[in-house]
RNA sequence: GCCUGGGUGGUGGAAUGGCAGACACAACCGUCUUAAAAACGGUUGCCCUUGCCGGGCGUGCGGGUUCGAGUCCCGUCCUGGGCACCA
């Protein structure tokens, strides 16, 4: 490619070639990294920046990327699709009068670099900082404007000796219900200690021992340790989190089974956010759907607990519809449900129904059996879709608070224990999963709500008048259920009650390469390291495993890596209160604690007195106005971190919040999801995958290899698909200007789309032809010329100023593109002889942010001696704006037939006048009157006939 | 099943309810060249007509609102993503 320069030698010695864009692009990498371009001066401290305190008196923009995990594979094209959209924004906004941070740093704990060490007995911080070393590489020579100087990476012993610090804030606070916010978890002991807040038992704080003390101030704590059902994974010796269990039972990662285990495990509080972190997304800039996606995960669902009463036990149920307590025919609980062995009857009773007994003489052996045939079964099998109910009698009945009647009990693995009080009211006649069970047992169904007169379904769950319902005949759904709750409350039945789908987040992984957790254990429970004994560093270990274990041991016990630390895992210290002895804690954090808040160590990465300083803070996080959150003005990534990274990081940042840390409701206040460039893989007649990069298309449309003929397919990029093409195979054929130009044009920023090798040329053939406007491609000498410009090319300046500003801002960079593309069409055109100096100034500041290399050559070789990283971006003159004359499109009955050009600033009258007098037009109306003429100003004029 | 995006030329995609297909790729033709490449210029939604002038049909499909619908409304099909017996 580059190499035709020297061998052809007609060759244009000066054309914009890959090997020129090269030269050009290392130069001024190097240019801005030594004058610390894009260094953003903060207000105050480290990275306070005399030198540029009239930048930092500007108004902020805080552009933000999704946080990168190094991968040792590096980038493929698809990667910095979202990088380059943020780096065009950044670049504009710079151009606009913000003072902008943009940087970019490394989610770096993680699972690859450990299961590479646990093969190689490589330390993973080795391979963890090559990988790093190569991604910042490939990403200066894609020529992102990164502020350097706060490029973090989670495993710097600096950055998480602050996660831990955090972690501490969560420990040591609790949540006011009362007051809707955390708090220091000193003020809470304080409140016990004076008796202003009552112990639960009714007891003195004072009058408790010292374990009864911890373990009672430990159980409010955000933080806490917890004893609940955790998915243990032998296979992979971890605890797996909800999300990282597939529906089937098995872990996301090796497919191993996981077991359902009461293990001890890090806990966060998070739900005690749930109505918080839903009410705030109401503040936020987000699209719909990730909202949407949220409140899903948050489940909230507001109704009534309602109590029914066995055998003298409390069967408290959760309903929705309070309403329909009268058409409860039956109760249901999850097999595993802890009443269930309490309430279950000895003997069926005498008038037993043989469908619900199911041939066993006994309630105990059924239900015995049916929790076996539950455990026995996948969550695939237990939620297959249409599945016929199952479930059996426990021989137990209950009274329906309401109606006084005796409804059977039975137990059914469509009730999850997980889910609201792992009990329900059976409603047949408006819910359609009770129906379908009544009719598999034959219960009977009693409806409450009148559905329509046309209504032939089954389960009806509209709106109507209550029936059958004493107290709520007639009534609408909404006034009978308030009704219910009213009176459940009035006579000690129930109440009004909110549930949510969100758990409590589980927090603790039984592996090495994460945070190590700041905690101590003693004959107590946990205590907290002192702040000053800050970082807790990870210790040497010779081996990097988690114990695994036979995979289907579902008995085993977790034993995390830093337990084969003897010398680490026991200390003794003084904690003020003379040397002690501590057992550290095991467990690391999940690679989430990391990305919680590492957009907020960006804006002041060097401090060592504080995880960010609050001026600072306040500066590029606060609310900009009243009512608004505050948080970065822009977080762009893809939406597969829609629920689990964007609610945790809202969760931590709440709680810095409440405890006066921060001065932001929320971390990220627009956020934009990009699309993904997808690829062609190809497979030959075996299956195999050849190389995509050698397939030719032939001309009936399929596709062959090394003459083969080959099967398409699409979809990610990937080395074993054969179909990766790297940045860097784009900078050295083309260039990083004409790569990052492509992959801006081909699309919106949230579209995803095919890559397409042979189309980046059209990029680079407007690259040159820019290039052409500035420089003779044979004798290098400049072509820009002082002469005027002619009043139709300055207008098109001016449209594509307008244009090119509203498309950056609302980050539409391809439609940007091509904006320009036609401008640099039109001068190609318009001035062949020279290219005026009033043209190639606006054209090069506006390419700037798209092709920063090329346009900083090109401002240079204007004559500034500056970089143009802070030169205003052009305005456009509004009077330039408006053509001077409009061509008008004439309809006749929605068919365009002719066209006029009358002045700009005609009338409508004088639109009109001229529509009719067109010979074209007047040849159709015939000399008839049109029934209507409708004028649009500036756009078109339409007759009907 | 529920919740969400999206269906426009051979391809990626443009289009505040106002001339559908900007811009780009591919394809074809031309200029230049001994030739090729590069570059530059032209043609390119489909169909009829084609010497020219024209005409018809077109934004997944079927309806509707409107002077006018890719855009708004109703229904329907296909498809990407998310959640899933959530009481």
């Amino acid at each position: 490619m580059s190499s035709e320069s020297t061998q052809q030698p007609d060759f244009p010695a000066y054309r914009y070639t890959a090997e020129l864009a090269g030269d050009i692009e290392r130069h001024w990498q190097d240019y801005w990294e030594k004058n610390g371009t894009f260094e953003a001066p903060n207000p105050t401290g480290l990275l306070a920046d005399p030198s540029k305190a009239d930048i930092a008196q500007r108004p902020k923009q805080f552009v933000l990327d999704m946080f990168p995990y190094p991968s040792g594979a590096g980038l493929h094209v698809g990667h910095p699709l979202g990088y380059i959209g943020t780096d065009v924004f950044a670049r504009y906004k710079r151009m606009s009068g913000f003072n902008v941070l943009h940087s970019l740093g490394y989610d770096a704990f993680g699972l690859p670099a450990e299961q590479y060490a646990v093969q190689t007995g490589q330390h993973p911080r080795v391979t963890t900082e090559a990988n790093i070393a190569n991604m910042r590489r490939q990403l200066r020579e894609l020529g992102l404007g990164h502020d350097q100087r706060r490029s973090i990476a989670t495993t710097d012993t600096e950055y998480y000796k602050w996660t831990q610090w955090i972690f501490l804030q969560l420990f040591d606070s609790w949540f006011d219900i009362e007051q809707d916010k955390a708090r220091p978890i000193a003020e809470l002991i304080a409140e016990f200690e004076a008796g202003a807040r009552l112990t639960p038992s009714g007891e003195p704080y004072s009058a408790l021992n010292e374990a009864d003390r911890r373990k009672l101030v430990d159980s409010y704590r955000l933080a806490y340790v917890s004893d609940a059902p955790v998915n243990w994974c032998p296979g992979l010796g971890t605890v797996l989190a909800n999300e990282e269990v597939t529906a089937d039972g098995r872990s996301e990662r090796g497919n191993y089974p996981v077991f359902k285990r009461n293990l001890r495990q890090w806990m966060m509080r998070i739900t005690t956010y749930a109505d918080r972190l839903l009410d705030d997304l109401e503040l936020l800039d987000w699209p719909e759907p990730i909202k949407m996606m949220q409140r899903n995960w948050i489940g909230k669902s507001t109704g009534a607990r309602v109590d029914f009463v066995a055998n003298g036990e409390t069967i408290s149920v959760f309903t929705t519809r309070p309403d329909t307590l009268f058409g409860a025919t039956y109760l249901v609980l999850a097999p595993e449900h802890p009443l269930v062995d309490k309430l279950i009857g000895p003997h069926w009773p005498s008038h037993g129904n043989t469908h619900w007994t199911k041939g066993f003489h006994n309630p105990i052996d059924a239900v015995e059996a049916y929790r076996a045939q539950a455990a026995a079964r996948t969550d695939e099998e237990r939620t297959a879709e249409n599945r016929e109910k199952t479930g059996v009698f426990i021989g137990a009945y209950a009274t329906n608070p309401a109606s006084g009647t005796h409804i059977p009990i039975f137990i059914a693995d469509y009730v999850l224990m997980g889910y609201g009080t792992g009990a329900i009211m059976a409603v047949p006649a408006q819910d359609q999963r009770d129906w379908d069970f009544a009719k598999v047992f034959d219960l009977p169904v009693v409806r409450t709500v009148q559905p329509p007169d046309a209504f032939d379904g089954e389960a009806f769950t509209g709106d109507g008048s209550a029936i059958n319902s004493e107290f709520l005949d007639g009534l609408e759904v909404a006034q009978a259920k308030q009704k219910m709750i009213d009176w459940l409350t009035a006579h000690n039945h129930g109440k009004a009650t909110t549930t949510y789908k969100l758990r409590d987040w589980l927090f603790s992984r039984q592996r090495y390469w994460g945070e190590p957790f700041p905690i101590l254990h003693d004959e107590y429970g946990p205590v907290a390291v002192p702040e000053s004994m800050l970082p807790v560093e990870l210790p040497e270990v010779d081996d990097y495993s988690p114990r695994t274990f036979d995979p289907d041991d579902a008995h085993s016990n977790p034993e995390p890596p830093l337990g084969r630390v003897q010398e680490w895992a026991n200390v003794t210290l003084d904690l003020g209160d003379g040397p002690k002895q501590y057992r550290r804690e095991l467990n690391v954090m999940p690679q989430w604690a990391g990305s919680c808040w590492y957009e907020l160590r960006y804006l002041d990465p060097t401090n060592s007195q504080a995880f960010v300083d609050a001026e600072v803070e306040r500066y590029w996080m606060g609310p900009q106005a009243p009512g608004h959150p505050g948080g970065g003005e822009l977080y762009v990534g893809g939406v597969e971190h829609a629920v689990l990274h964007l609610l945790y990081a809202r969760f931590w940042h709440k709680v810095l919040f409440d405890l006066g840390r921060v001065s932001s409701k929320e971390p990220y206040y627009r956020l934009f999801n990009q699309g993904y460039i997808q690829a062609y893989a190809y497979t030959d007649d075996r299956g195999t995958y050849v190389n995509a990069g050698e397939v030719i298309q032939e001309d009936d449309g399929t596709f062959s290899y090394q003459g083969q003929p080959v099967t398409q397919e699409y979809g990610k990029m990937g080395k074993s698909l054969k179909n990766i093409v790297t940045p860097d195979d784009m900078r050295d054929q083309y260039g990083a200007d004409t790569f990052r130009v492509y992959e801006m044009s081909t699309g919106p920023l949230d579209a995803s789309r095919p890559w397409e090798t042979r189309a980046v040329v059209g990029s680079q053939r407007f690259l040159q032809r820019v290039w052409r406007l500035f420089v003779d491609e044979h004798s290098g000498q400049s072509r820009i010329v002082d002469g005027p410009v002619d009043d139709e090319t300055l207008r098109v300046l001016h449209r594509t100023i307008a244009g090119v500003r509203e498309d950056f801002e609302l980050l539409r960079f391809n439609t940007a593109v091509a904006k320009l593309i036609e401008l640099t069409n039109h001068i190609t055109q318009y001035h062949s002889q020279g290219t005026p100096r009033e043209l190639a100034r606006p054209l090069v500041l506006m390419l700037a942010p798209l092709a920063p290399h090329i346009a900083e050559e090109l401002w240079r070789r204007l004559g500034n001696e500056d970089s143009l990283t802070y030169v205003d971006f052009p305005v456009a003159d509004p009077t330039l704006l408006i053509a001077e004359t409009i061509e008008y499109p004439i309809q006749i009955n929605g068919k365009v037939r002719s066209k006029i050009t009358v002045p700009a600033d005609a009338d409508e009258a004088t639109v009109q006048a001229a529509a009719l007098a067109d010979e074209k037009i007047a040849a159709l109306l015939e000399g008839a009157a049109p029934r209507k003429i409708i004028v649009v100003p500036g756009r078109i004029v339409t007759l009907v006939k």
